[in-house]
RNA sequence: GUGGGCGUAGCUCAACUGGUUAGAGUGUCGGGUUGUGGCCCCGAAGGUUGAGGGUUCAAGUCCCUUCGCUCACCCCA
């Protein structure tokens, strides 16, 4: 029998779990003080939902998990979240604007390589009837919160689809899908090769020049005049710095691969590493799928990277609230003065294998623990508890009475 | 999907050119000490060497298939 998990899938146990979470639940925290809500939507989609999106059609069939059920249906797993917004979007009456919130796993049929995985968690917001830039730049600061709730310094590059179709419309007419495509490339591949793939497409190669320069005002400057390209980007711009985003920049080189946006588009980036997330503008979307028109931005942001991120930075997750045990003591005592505890909100997990002092002290260091709670005869007499710091090894005897004191000492 | 590298206890690795019951560290479990730990001491469990087939007197070691990991391409979080 084979029990290794499915290709490209992983088990997260321990320790991995814990990160896991902590990432998520500082997102789904962070998300809903913005007043996001969240949106449940099933795994299983109808493959339409997925092949409707532009030009891509039925070849998104290799890239998914794609398949028939018993019924002949058509199905897929979802690959990302937006289609299924979209769904839900073109079919029910939202008030808006709309903000909502998904983290799930999704999946795709990618070969997997490190940091590339067939099923991931991934974290999205977005904000649905706000055709201004006010929804970029809230998106922005979410992204920051986020970043900062797992003490990370991002950084977000962004480009603007429409300006992109005005410069590359003078090089590709009719082909600006191909040469962004081609032109995202250029940080990895030589110049060379790019001008090669360039020109065996029939792109006017003098392209490169323009875009390797990235600078805005040399773009501008190739245009020759405000374009609604231009302007977008000279708002964004302007509202990032009243905003202090100083994390944000502009990059000419950005062109991000679904073909859904319309308007600004962005990367999220940790140092060098690959993308931890991205989004945009897309405001045709929901039309396409028999939907009003609706102006729509949102971000995904990668948390199965974020957690691989972490880990290779070492990063751990402790464990809250206090570790409870006794000293020939019956254990119905100590579920007792649990209970007691974990009615005040305090966490606590005894030890239920009688261990002893030192064993169960090592156990809580193990496990992750700040705090130890230690019920002794002693204890039991004063009714009191034993609070032991395990980290600097302070500790006090606190009267189950001051709870508040407890508290204070647990909660970290 | 195309092309390379790799798979030995939970983890990190060892086992000369194929040669006895596949070892170690760490971790896990149990015990000792014990109203104060991460040290120490004793003991145990844990591997059909990823799986299946083949060559051979003999395979962890060679060959084939398959599963998984990994790197590049593709694509992307």
């Amino acid at each position: 029998m084979n029990l290794q998990p499915v290709r490209g899938m992983r088990d997260l146990v321990g320790q991995d779990a814990l990160i896991q979470e902590f990432i998520e639940g500082n997102f789904r925290r962070i998300f809903a003080s913005f007043g996001y809500a969240p949106l449940y939507t099933p795994a299983v989609e109808n493959f339409d939902l997925f092949k409707i999106k532009g030009s891509v059609g039925e070849a998104i069939k290799e890239e998914i998990y794609y398949f028939k059920d018993k019924g002949e249906r058509e199905l897929a797993l979802r690959f990302e979240f937006t289609a299924s917004l979209a769904r839900v979007a073109a079919t029910t009456q939202l008030k808006m604007p709309f903000k909502r919130y998904q983290i799930g796993e999704v999946y795709r049929y990618d070969r997997p390589q490190a940091k590339r995985y067939r099923a991931f968690t991934q974290a999205d917001i977005d904000i649905l009837g706000v055709g201004g830039l006010e929804a970029e730049i809230e998106i922005m600061q979410v992204i920051k919160s986020c970043f900062e709730s797992l003490k990370l310094k991002p950084k977000v590059i962004f480009n603007s689809r429409k300006l992109l179709q005005e410069v590359l419309g003078k090089f590709a007419l009719g082909k600006e899908i191909e040469a962004m495509r081609i032109l995202d490339k250029m940080d990895k591949v030589e110049k060379k090769e790019v001008k090669l793939m360039l020109e065996e497409k029939g792109i006017d190669s003098r392209v490169i020049e323009l875009i390797e320069k990235n600078s805005f005002e040399e773009i501008q400057k190739f245009l020759d005049k405000e374009t609604q390209g231009t302007k977008e980007i000279k708002d964004f711009i302007n509202l990032l710095k009243e905003n202090e985003l100083d994390f944000v920049e502009f990059d000419a080189r950005l062109a991000r691969g679904f073909e859904y946006y319309t308007g600004i588009v962005f990367e999220i980036k940790l140092d060098n590493g690959p993308s931890v997330g991205g989004g945009g503008r897309f405001d045709k979307l929901i039309s396409t799928y028999g939907g009003q028109e609706t102006p729509a931005v949102g971000v995904g942001l990668g948390v199965s990277r974020i957690f691989d991120y972490l880990k290779e930075n070492g990063f751990m997750v402790g464990n809250q609230g206090l570790y409870l045990f006794g000293m020939n003591v019956n254990s119905t005592k100590l579920f007792k003065i649990a209970n007691i505890l974990r009615k005040e909100n305090i966490f606590v997990e005894i030890d239920l294998n009688k261990k002893n002092l030192s064993k169960n002290i090592e156990f809580a260091q193990k496990k992750g623990y700040k705090f130890v709670g230690i019920i002794g005869e002693n204890e039991l007499k004063a009714n009191t508890i034993t609070i032991k710091n395990i980290e600097n090894g302070e500790q006090e005897n606190i009267s189950l009475k001051e709870i508040e004191k407890i508290k204070s000492r647990v909660n970290w």
